[in-house]
Order: C-alpha cells, then structure tokens, then sequence
DNA sequence: GTGAATGTTGACAGAAATAGTAGGGTATAT
DNA sequence: ATATACCCTACTATTTCTGTCAACATTCAC
C-alpha cells in the first residue's frame, strides 16, 4: 500500500508551482534541481498532469509551467489519481471485468469499498491552498 | 496504491477460517484449493499469521489451521498490517531515519498523515464477524 | 512403533512493476 | 540565429512481488 514516487515526486512539485502562483512559469529543471529529482522523469509526470489539465505549460526560453487554476480549487486527489491512477487498492473495484472469485460471492469486497471511499474523501478534501496555510502555521509555530 | 496478493488471499483465507470457527482445524491444501490458490505460497502467509497470534496450528494428521479468537475480535486491520506491513503510503510516517528533505520542511508529510489515520480508522472498525454478517446480509437480499 | 498426513522453514527463481536514462524534436523569447 | 526549455518515445536498470521447491519436524491413526 505503499504510493510510488510518482505521486510522491508529483504532489511536492506541484506544491512547489503553488508556492509561486501567479508569478508566471515555472522552469522544469528549477524544481528538479531543488528536490534532487531527476529532470527527465519529471518531465514525464509533468506531461500527464498537463494532460489532465492541472497545469499549463509555456515553451521556449522563459518558459516552464504553472498551475492552470488556483491553488484553492486543485485537489489533492485529483493530482494522486492522474498519477497514480485510481486509489483502489484492488482492481475489482474500478475494472468491471475483474473479480477474485467464480462461485461464492466476494465477502472482501465491501472492505475494500470503505477503504477506497474513505481515501478518496480525505484527499478530496485537501487542497493544494490547505498545505501552504498547513505549513504556514506550522512556521509561525516555531 | 494497491494491495499486495498477500493481503489479499491472507484475508480471504482469514474469513475462510471465521466461517469454521469452533469446528476444529482446518487444513491449508482445503482452502488453497477452494480459492485456486498455492498451497506453499499461502503456507507463508499462514506462518507469518501464526507467528502474530492471530492463528493457532495444530501439527500432525488431523491437523491445521484455526482462529486463535473469537471473530468479533480479530480486526480486518490488524489481518492486513501483518501481512502488508504498515499501511503507510510513505515510509517516513513510520520509520524516523527516513525524511524526504534536507532543507526545508515537509510540506506533503501531513497529507500522508491524513490517509493513513483513515485508512487505519476504517480497517481497525471492521472485524471478521462484520464481514460475515455482511455477507449474511447480502445473501438474504438474493 | 510405523507410516501417513500435515505443518515449518529457508532458499531460490521467474515475472511484473517501478524508476530512471537517453536522445532527438519543436516552439519561442531575445 | 541561437539559446532555452517544453515534448515525446523508446530503452534499460532496479526492485518488489509472486510463486516454487525441497528437506525437515511433529503428531495422529492404527
Ligand atoms: S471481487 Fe474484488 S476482492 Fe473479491
Ligand atoms: S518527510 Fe515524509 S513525505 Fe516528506
């Protein structure tokens, strides 16, 4: 149940395209350089998340990327989805054509339903606004 | 995301083991064979199970594998830790040495908080007696 | 006691998923 | 023009997961 560093390396990034919202693109090697990731694979998760349409990229010199909404309205969830794909931690629960079992019915099921559903709504419910203000206060604190 | 085939069988084998609790030991080819699965390959879920206590073999002829308690009292979360580890879907919630940055704080880690409280909420809420009620449930409706 | 059934253990190998690398291409600011 | 930085695809390396195997230990039925 681990997440993979996709999510792991996207979500910080994206936090750092938060962090300068507004001040116009963000260069790719920037962020990598500063989080010691490699640019290349960044780039590949970059490429997903445009797609989706979470950031807007600008090429050429100067260019680079930034979020395409504000921080306040991009989720969590929806940057773990596109790149991890669903949370499901079992493929039955996304996939029709997928069950564990012929005969009896599946007694794990309604398990796994409440754990994805239970996920889904804290991620859901944190935007990428939520972790600046998190961080804020935590700084103000020390 | 995703759950491991260990969680996965080693659940299924459990609630195969609620269905039959206080009838005796049940042996591992008997279940292995009922869900199309390895026999040794379950026999090492099964000992690592033991090994927690939430199963007790009995050696010899005859023999096999029980429930050490009552189902009401064995936890799907308890089940799933031991056999997939934590649920943590980042290391450094669990494991002090590891942090993810040098410099600046961690502005991803209280997210990662968030998941896991309620992923360990919600698994640590369902016994083995709840899946066979639901299961009860569902075959009434039917 | 003997033999059959069953659990115990650890090493190992194949498969699959993940992580990362490489390189050529395209658009744009200057 | 040229440098910069995004764009895309294919490939490789690494790690993790899954499953197999074999030798061994314990207990039951007789
Ligand atoms: S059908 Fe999905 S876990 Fe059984
Ligand atoms: S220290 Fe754990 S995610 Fe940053």
């Amino acid at each position: 149940m681990k997440l993979s560093t996709r999510g792991r390396y996207g979500l910080k990034a994206m936090y750092q395209l938060a962090l300068h919202y507004g001040e116009g693109p963000i260069a790719l090697n920037n962020i990598a350089k500063k989080q010691g990731l490699s640019e290349n694979y960044l780039e590949q998760l970059f490429s997903v998340l445009r797609k989706e349409g979470l950031i807007i990229s600008v090429r050429g010199a100067q260019g680079g990327y930034m979020l395409a909404k504000d921080p306040q309205h991009i989720t969590v969830g929806h940057i773990l989805r596109t790149l991890e794909g669903n949370m499901a931690p079992v493929d039955c629960l996304t996939d029709e054509n997928v069950k564990c079992d012929r005969e009896d019915e599946c007694a794990t099921k309604f398990v796994y339903a409440q754990m994805i559903d239970s996920l889904n709504n804290v991620i859901d419910s944190i935007t990428l606004q939520d972790m600046i203000d998190e961080q804020k206060k935590n700084e103000m604190i020390k």
